[in-house]
RNA sequence: GCCGAAGUGGCGGAAUGGUAGACGCGGCAGUCUCAAAAACUGUUGGAGGGCGACCUCCGUGUCGGUUCGAGUCCGACCUUCGGCACCA
């Protein structure tokens, strides 16, 4: 009898054998083609649960295969650290942002330690350190001078009671403050944007990299381009400056249906139109609207309501005066604020001119209209009538003509409008990367010079109870003096949104310890682009679009030369728990820990990517985990007893034919594998393995194959799961007598000669129906088959008496006889 | 509402248009044991039939279609999950 496997044992002992080794340290003289394979980083918010590594640990595995397979592999490992969690430690429990992600880091670091993954510790990068975030502003300040960051306003959620900006998170439904429940109103204020519209076009193309489909259409969809054109309508009151007002519309076929205009209740020409009488009325229309929530004011569900300005503007094709409402199913922030009324072909228009009693013209007839009323608006294509010059012309070629036409006599024209907002990256809180610009009541807005960064956080902010934003209250971080004319002058105080950290971590990957620069130029050449990045779908618009466009804009300023970053990307499903994601706050979070030290990280590993397909997720149930855990004993066992040919007696099988079979099962099985691998095929590539194991125990019980030959097949076995079971396969690895490190042997190859079946199941059907199975030689010739097929009892009970009419033959496969 | 993905045993899941249920969990029976656990062996989709080796029928969300043959392709629908959601 063999010693117990005793996984907590083996695993600690290579651990800290490869950390001394620096087994897995990588760099770029390597003569192997480079590999870099990424997956997100995760956020410090405490401890790892086991999402984080079904996200990890698949991902090592194929890193470690690649490694096998020759590849100089970089699969590096940081930390996500700044962002309102850690602020909100601070407030509720008195512990500084700093010291409480700090603390997360070491813990998270302890636990991604105990995975056995192939992280390069020495190219660690933490966000919230000034050695990062000072490249975090130094990237600022070279969008500031591309002309890609500018100042503007934007609403932020405010709650009147803390005197306080809120995150969205901190809204609590029905638009309520999560603190003190008070309801949240929205407030203008100056804040930071990049200019991401700027790439709205080139963010949709996808051309030379291979992501899912799926996310192209999310982000496509988060675009949102769409067609059509602007329509100026004339606007003449005295004391207005604007003669025009102009809209965007898709539709502009349906321009004579244009019964009334609306505009967004923050529309500036609001004020200046609205005539004395209804003043009161639009006003509180406005105040009620400032203070519905985002949430509210979106809502479908809600009904369309709205107040007349008592302003009309004429609609400079058929000369008509229209009145002009505002609602606030109008948004400020598409196309121009401005939307014209055509209830017949628009359904909420049609609904709000129904509630307010404002007419309905038909200009698209519908199919077999006879003149009537409609029931509903009719948006689909029809023939243009009541419409002028254009009656009698299809709707779909009326949108060009009538573009045309407006573009000709200077009424507007063809336009594209674009849902996707420039990205606003201030934040009104401490623990982020500080925006590195000064306000100087001469020289106005002043860029830290670089030789000034890092703009560091200030480490005594007081972390007020109103959660106020602690930047502004800090003197000595707020009064600084002019870079340009060293007067007294102020700090901005606004910190940057997280994702604008995690828009370039994976390029300082590439050289950690560089000083001089973000990044060290060749090393980044010899790195980027990333090959493979692994991480949830939830990440689909946000990180990774913000990432695209960041590093379009770093080629474009000549900082890098390739404008995508990651070549390939995967997304995995998630894990979760009583039907719903894990979190802490729903305290379903299931930690990985327990698991490890009861069963060792190498049946985690392997058990989470057995469950299901990797990019299917499914929920945590652990009552499978000890199939994975039986397995790695037998596989144990297996390796570790001695094997001993028999010497075969006269009736027993030949040595022959079990070696072949032995060749082929391991050949078979190797090529199974590694295809599984590259597909991301976690689940039944272990499945192969078991399979491969459970063949190699029964062929060991038989025991009529040569030593040698059955010494290579389990060599063979652990070297295949070596990227799996890490641990495992290199205690084994040693004790069989090989040398260290299995994980610097190479990928097994196989030979598809001796992986091929010598014979095969024909399947026999009549009408499409099993009827029987027939084992026969590969090479079998048609003829013989059929006459084989003919001959069984079991077929022939189902031709009595019928005429066969048809036979398909799929060599290899099956035959298959049509009868009558 | 729109876009996307998915529906297969008691459970997780497997299956280039060609043997449905690989692999594993659980169950059942057995070996070992004073006993239990662990481990190992056998068995395990449903219904019916045969003393038996076995045989027959049904079966991949529902209803149709294409095909010699459909879990797989096509059409309609139902359900679940994910994303977007008054974008003019």
């Amino acid at each position: 009898m063999v010693a117990r496997y005793n996984p907590s044992e083996v695993e600690k002992k290579w651990q800290q054998k490869w950390a001394e080794d620096r087994l897995y340290e990588v760099g770029e003289g390597s003569s192997r083609p480079k590999w870099y394979a990424l997956t997100m980083f995760p956020y410090t918010s405490g401890d790892l649960h086991i999402g984080h590594w079904y996200a990890m640990a698949p991902s090592d595995v194929r890193a470690r295969f690649k490694r096998m397979q020759g590849y100089n592999v970089l699969h590096p490992m940081g930390f996500d650290a700044f962002g309102l969690p850690a602020e909100n430690a601070a407030i509720s429990r008195g512990i500084h942002p700093f010291t409480w992600t700090m603390q997360n880091v070491d813990n998270m670091r302890r636990q991604l330690k105990s995975l056995g993954a192939i992280y390069d510790w020495s190219r660690e990068v933490i966000t919230c350190l000034p050695e990062y975030y000072k490249w975090t502003q130094w990237f600022f300040l070279k969008l500031y001078e591309a002309g890609l960051a500018y100042r503007g306003k934007a609403p932020v959620n405010w709650c009147p009671r803390c005197q306080t900006v809120l995150a969205n998170e901190q809204v609590v439904t029905g638009g309520f403050c999560e603190r003190c429940g008070a309801t949240v109103s929205r407030r203008d204020l100056e804040q930071w944007f990049f200019r991401i519209t700027k790439y709205a076009d080139e963010l949709m193309q996808y051309d030379g990299i291979d992501w899912s489909e799926r996310i192209q259409i999310m982000q496509r969809n988060w675009v949102g381009k769409s067609q059509g054109a602007d329509i100026s309508f004339a606007l003449d009151y005295p004391g207005v400056e604007e003669k025009e007002l102009r809209v965007f519309t898709t539709r502009p076929d349906t321009t004579f249906g244009v019964t009334f205009m609306v505009l967004a209740p923050e529309h500036p020409l609001v004020a200046k139109l609205t005539s004395p009488e209804r003043k009161t009325e639009v006003e509180d229309y406005i105040a009620l609207s400032r203070r519905e929530s985002e949430v509210e004011r979106l809502s479908t569900e809600k009904e369309k309501d709205g107040v007349f300005t008592g302003a009309y503007v004429v609609n400079r094709l058929n000369g008509e005066s229209v009145p002009i409402w505002i609602a606030d199913y109008v948004l400020m922030g598409y196309g121009t604020g401005a939307v014209m009324g055509v209830p017949a072909h628009d359904e909420r228009d049609f609904a709000f001119a129904q509630k307010y009693n404002l007419p309905i013209r038909v200009v698209i007839a519908p199919p077999e209209w006879q003149g009537g009323e409609l029931e509903a608006a009719y948006i689909d294509p029809g023939v243009m009538v009541n419409s002028g010059q254009f009656n009698g012309l299809p709707s779909q070629q009326g949108i060009a003509v009538v573009s045309d036409f407006l573009e000709a006599k200077g009424y507007g024209g063809r336009a594209i409008t674009y849902r996707l907002r420039d990205w606003l990256i201030s934040r009104q809180r401490y623990w982020g990367a500080p925006i590195p610009m000064i306000y100087c009541s001469d020289c106005g807005i002043v860029p830290v010079p670089e030789e000034y960064l890092p703009v560091l956080l200030p480490e005594d902010a007081e972390f007020r109870p109103t959660g106020e934003s602690p930047l502004k209250y800090c003197e000595p971080f707020v009064n600084t003096t002019c870079p340009r004319c060293s007067a007294p002058a102020k700090r901005e105080t606004d910190t940057m949104d997280t994702f604008m950290c995690s828009s370039w971590y994976f390029l300082r990957y590439t050289s950690p310890n560089c000083d001089t620069a973000p990044f060290d130029a060749d090393r980044l050449k010899y790195w980027m682009p990333v090959d493979i990045y692994t991480g949830g779908a939830e990440h689909a618009v946000m990180h990774l679009f913000y990432t695209r466009f960041f590093i379009k804009a770093l080629r474009d300023m000549g900082l890098v030369d390739f404008g995508e970053p990651f070549a390939r990307l995967f997304n995995q499903g998630i894990i979760i728990t009583q039907r719903q994601k894990m979190s802490k706050s729903r305290g379903n979070v299931i930690n990985p820990d327990e698991y490890v030290s009861e069963l060792g990280a190498d049946v985690v590993r392997a058990y989470l990517m057995f469950i299901a397909p990797w990019e299917q997720g499914g929920e945590w149930d652990d009552s499978g985990i000890s199939g994975i855990s039986r397995w790695l004993k037998r596989v144990w066992n297996l390796v570790l007893e001695p094997y001993a040919a028999r010497v075969i007696a006269e009736n027993k099988p030949s040595d022959d034919k079990a070696l072949r079979d032995l060749e082929r099962i391991t050949h078979q099985t190797i090529k199974k594998v590694t295809d599984d691998l590259e597909g991301f095929r976690f689940n039944t590539m272990i499945a192969a393995l078991m399979e491969f194991t459970n063949y190699l125990i029964k062929a060991k019980e038989i025991g009529t194959v040569a030593d040698s030959a059955w010494r290579e097949s389990v060599d063979t076995l652990l070297r295949l799961q070596a990227p799996t079971t890490p641990h495992l396969a290199e205690e084994l690895w040693q004790r069989r007598g090989h040398g260290y490190s299995i994980h610097n042997q190479s990928w097994p190859q196989w030979d598809e000669e001796l992986a091929k079946d010598e014979e095969i199941t024909l399947v026999v059907q009549v009408n499409g129906k099993l009827r029987d199975r027939i084992t026969v030689p590969v090479s079998i010739a048609e003829t013989e088959a059929k006459q084989l097929a003919l001959e069984s009892q079991r077929v022939k009970a189902h031709l009595e008496g019928k005429e066969i009419i048809k036979m398909i033959y799929v060599p290899g496969r099956l035959l298959n006889m049509v009868v009558r």
